[in-house]
DNA sequence: ATTGTTTTTGCAAGTTTTTGCTGTTATTGT
DNA sequence: ACAATAACAGCAAAAACTTGCAAAAACAAT
């Protein structure tokens, strides 16, 4: 086996998943730790790659470590995404908008869970293409600068044609009367396409956005399946949701 | 055993197999390894391949997707980028497929320019939102978790309903005789589709990847209207691309 | 045809690269 | 602090490379 060949399966192990130890190497190529390590060092000497103790880690390309400064938001974010990862099974085919929410929805996805994932964010995408089990399908159309979120005929269309188990829906202002409310006309659409395309439908908020309203609405609360929250089901913040008939988690 | 033969058949392997032994050469041409070795030194010298330890590699073997970090190569990938940007003008409407040279292509955009683009690359997507009026439309469908590229179906079938000005393939192989090739299928039906889907198509390729071939054809030379490389237009090593009808820029 | 020149090829001696092994020193996690 | 693991330095064998050289083949020109 040429030199070459092993530093480019060491690169391609690398980039794939973002990390590697040497001994994994040594074993899969059936050469010497010492050999392994000295291929490392070169490619990083190349700045190919970045050796670290015990093995080496892509530079990667984009880290996506897009922290909303808030940590006290961002923890209750991730008590929501815990339990919603938890209602996943695997095989299942589902559909996620985009948001922070679902952003660690996506992060927090078990390696091994498998799954079919349609979503029109360019970020959950990216997100989830981390997940070697779980097969990504963007909805493409034009996208939304701010929101990096498809939107308009082309995704519409291709949810019409969608029948999936879950849609999971994240960012929305939630109150108990007006239903899920949007400000942007244009994702009500895509939203509202994505609840018809879905079995059922799963709402993720944290408790600041409860009994807030927006200007365009997206569906009653009749059309809400599921409501996770950070909070105790039991939580009397949410008694105004229990007259529906919904699951709170 | 004419030399010519010889060296034609080893290229033929390398082309085929990626890489060659010394040894595996010197057993199947019945030569000795010195000549082998004289060989393979010459035809490193033409640029025609790289010689390695123990043996030899094409231009694609040692290429990676994400050689970002490497400032070399970056370099030449932006001087490529700039030259492309200045053929692009107001109001046009482009396609633009994924690669790190595509991403600098993104990152350049003036500011000012009005344009429309179509892509199924996350990344390139992802740069062109920075972009206030660049309009992006993302082409939809399954993605690659590696390449972060939409392929399938829908992509090729939305391509089919498209007429664009422009079509910008970044990451191809490129050789004279044998065209642009890539190594995956999948990716190759995207990029035939681009280029159907397009008026003019403008390909971009640092000089270390012209004359590497891989396993699979996206087109021919004559479907290539532009040849954008960091080499100045008169580098004697674009000579192979001037007996066809296209623009070296 | 043959003589002289150039190219090509194989061989041999000496050098460099690569690789695995050894023992020693650093680093890490408990 | 201590055991376990990883990194490093030096060494030796094997493989690959370099250089110089001479025989063989190809070519040119008389």
């Amino acid at each position: 086996m040429l030199k070459e060949e092993r530093q480019k399966y060491i690169l391609d192990q690398v980039h794939l998943h973002h990390r590697v130890l040497l001994n994994d190497l040594s074993d899969s190529l059936n050469v010497s730790i010492d050999t392994v390590r000295r291929d490392v060092k070169e490619l990083d000497k190349e700045k190919k790659l970045k050796k670290v103790h015990g093995g080496a880690t892509s530079f990667g390309f984009m880290t996506f470590t897009k922290d909303d400064g808030n940590i006290y938001l961002k923890s209750k974010k991730i008590s929501i995404a815990e339990k919603t990862v938890s209602l996943l099974s695997d095989g299942q085919v589902i559909l996620m908008s985009g948001g922070t929410t679902n952003m660690e929805v996506a992060n927090l996805i078990p390696k091994k869970l498998v799954l079919t994932v349609f979503t029109p964010s360019l970020h959950v995408a990216m997100a989830l293409l981390e997940h070697e089990n779980v097969e990504v399908i963007f909805l493409g159309g034009k996208l939304l600068h701010e929101a990096k979120f498809a939107v308009g005929g082309t995704v519409v269309n291709a949810l019409s044609q969608l029948r999936v188990d879950l849609c999971i829906l994240g960012t929305g202002y939630l109150d108990a009367q007006f239903g899920l409310t949007e400000f942007d006309w244009e994702v009500i659409q895509v939203k509202q396409a994505m609840i018809r395309a879905a079995k059922k439908t799963i709402i993720l908020t944290v408790s600041d956005k409860l009994h807030s309203v927006q200007k365009y609405k997206t569906c009653d609360m009749t059309s809400v399946h599921t409501l996770v929250t950070e909070l105790d089901p039991s939580d009397p913040l949410l008694d105004a949701f229990r007259p529906f008939e919904l699951v709170l988690v």
